[in-house]
DNA sequence: CAGGACCTGTAAAAAAAATTTCAGAATTAA
DNA sequence: TTAATTCTGAAATTTTTTTTACAGGTCCTG
């Protein structure tokens, strides 16, 4: 941006909201500390108020209160009664308030580079891991290939092959997860059960054209190997979501998914195979919309029957 | 319903200033670049308005009329004369697209587009998958509490509580996830089983002083919300994993992680709950160092004795 | 130095924003 | 279930903002 930012600061923060606090300090919240903090206190149309502001933040609140409210889908009144609970004046004044704050942020060239920084978490693991984790997202988008991801999808979406899902001792949850969408999204989907004994009873099952999706980063289990090697020999086409080094079964599958997996622990962080993962679920119910709406429907009324789940909101 | 999405307007950058060049290609050119081109056919009282505006830019423009006028020590007609110079209908269409400058500038940077799109996704559901989790994390990250994550991680990493894992339907791989990982960095952890007939049993082994981990987001499950009241019932402490919209549960949770969960897809996702998990197990494993240490030793021994995995790499 | 073109601010009018009131709706407690 | 309480938005009201009209100014030109 080639605007100049000013060098004196004549327009100070009007009403920069200021709070003595019990040691005679003054202290200074944000407008979305004050809002998370009352959160508990607030009622159901402010808190989808205070969503709203905090999903756009803080531009939203430099609208007008009229067009504050009708994003958020409540009425004005709403907006400065929660206004007033989050101790300003009135709408007008926690306005200011916001505006205080975008300026001390915006000239600050930490909030450049990061925003989620900016906030109280600045230098705190969250927002290393968050950062990490971004990151992870970013370079494995770029080392994914579109087509892969897009034949993949259209692999799964096909009825006539039935699917397997399998995963390793850490993955297993990832399995879980993809195995418990796909099951709603279609029939013929097999979760593999994690005691790897029982495997050959599962292979027997697998026919040519079949698919298994395996999970397997480091460290990479042996049995995992064993599993694709046999799938493959029964023609079963192998997808494997695996990370950045590659699983040995990778040598089996057909389609690989590498994901970046290191975050500041001493663990891999999977978030990012299930970010795809996800994604990937995604693809495959556009595709199989007309079924998938249809058992999304059934699944509906059998819940409903059982009562297993009783509807909130 | 689990897997509808919402509306949730997606904030549009309000009146963005456009205009068509002479190539018949739309230009957009910021307030300062407007005022800058044109400040030689400004009268005297209008370039020390442009002058003030430039000074202290964006932030003056967005306070009201008046308070820029006042600023610039100018008079009210002056403003609009000149927003009107510069091309805009009025002064408040000037400031609507100051609002939506600094909304580009402000946004995250890396999570804008150029990042990812640059590459062949531009466009492709993975790509506006990667932009809302990225969202996702990013709102997320603005509304959780540094003091809830510190607090949950030191209850977490209590030796002297026990720590129960339970998820519902969907998160029960969230569950699982965590619980594996918790297993090995400290005794005393139990995974709740998903038929939730037997939850009375574990009920009943939880002694006050207990944490109990809970996950849920939409729909709600009623077992969860049962299980957390008697949870409370006993003393245990209860933490919870929820989306933006809070489970009933979160009455009973005496910490509560809101997460945001809305991508481009029939379900919701539970990437973001997943990085918290994670980010929490990290905080809780260096608190707890020491232990975890010689705790993950020991398995890497058992792990050769049995020659369960085999080592790679 | 008169006349005109153009600036500029005051003040009034118009428009919009912000607040308050209040009755119906929703929720909770009994 | 019913009663009590709380919440919520429509509408009216007040306040503020924004625009318009217009009456001096200023400054140039002839």
């Amino acid at each position: 941006m080639d605007y100049i930012l000013s060098k004196n600061t004549p327009r100070t923060g009007a009403g920069k909201s200021r709070e003595v606090g019990p040691m005679g300090i003054v202290e200074q919240k944000t407008v979305a500390e004050r809002a998370r903090q009352a959160f508990d206190a607030l009622t159901r149309a402010e808190r989808q108020l205070a969503n709203a502001l905090l999903d756009n933040y803080p531009m939203l609140g430099l609208e007008s209160i009229t067009a504050v409210a009708e994003s958020a889908g409540v009425s004005t009144p709403t907006v400065v009664r929660m206004a007033k609970k989050l101790g300003f004046g009135g709408f007008p004044e926690m306005q200011a308030s916001l505006r205080a704050e975008l300026q001390a942020t915006i000239s600050s060239p930490i909030a450049k580079h990061d925003q989620w920084a900016a906030s109280a978490l600045e230098g705190h693991l969250l927002s290393r891991f968050a950062d990490a984790v971004t990151e992870n997202i970013r370079q494995t988008l770029h080392q994914i290939d579109k087509t892969t991801f897009d034949a993949v999808a259209d692999l799964l979406s096909d009825p006539e092959r039935n699917v397997h899902v399998v995963g390793g001792r850490i993955t297993r949850s990832m399995a879980d997860h993809f195995f418990t969408h796909m099951q709603v999204i279609r029939p013929g989907v097999t979760q593999i059960a994690s005691n790897s004994n029982s495997w050959p009873h599962y292979v027997l099952n697998m026919r040519a054209g079949d698919v298994l999706v395996a999970f397997d980063i480091r460290r990479y289990e042996h049995d995992i190997l064993r599993l694709t090697e046999m799938a493959r020999a029964r023609d079963v086409t192998v997808v494997l979501f695996t990370d950045q080094w590659g699983s040995p079964a990778a040598r089996h599958a057909a389609h690989r998914f590498h994901a970046r997996i290191e975050v500041p622990s001493a663990w891999d962080s999977t978030t990012v195979i299930l970010f795809i993962s996800e994604a990937l679920i995604a693809a495959i119910e556009t595709r199989t919309w007309e079924t998938t709406r249809a058992r999304m429907n059934e699944l509906e009324e059998l819940f409903d029957k059982t009562r297993l789940f009783r509807k909130f909101v």
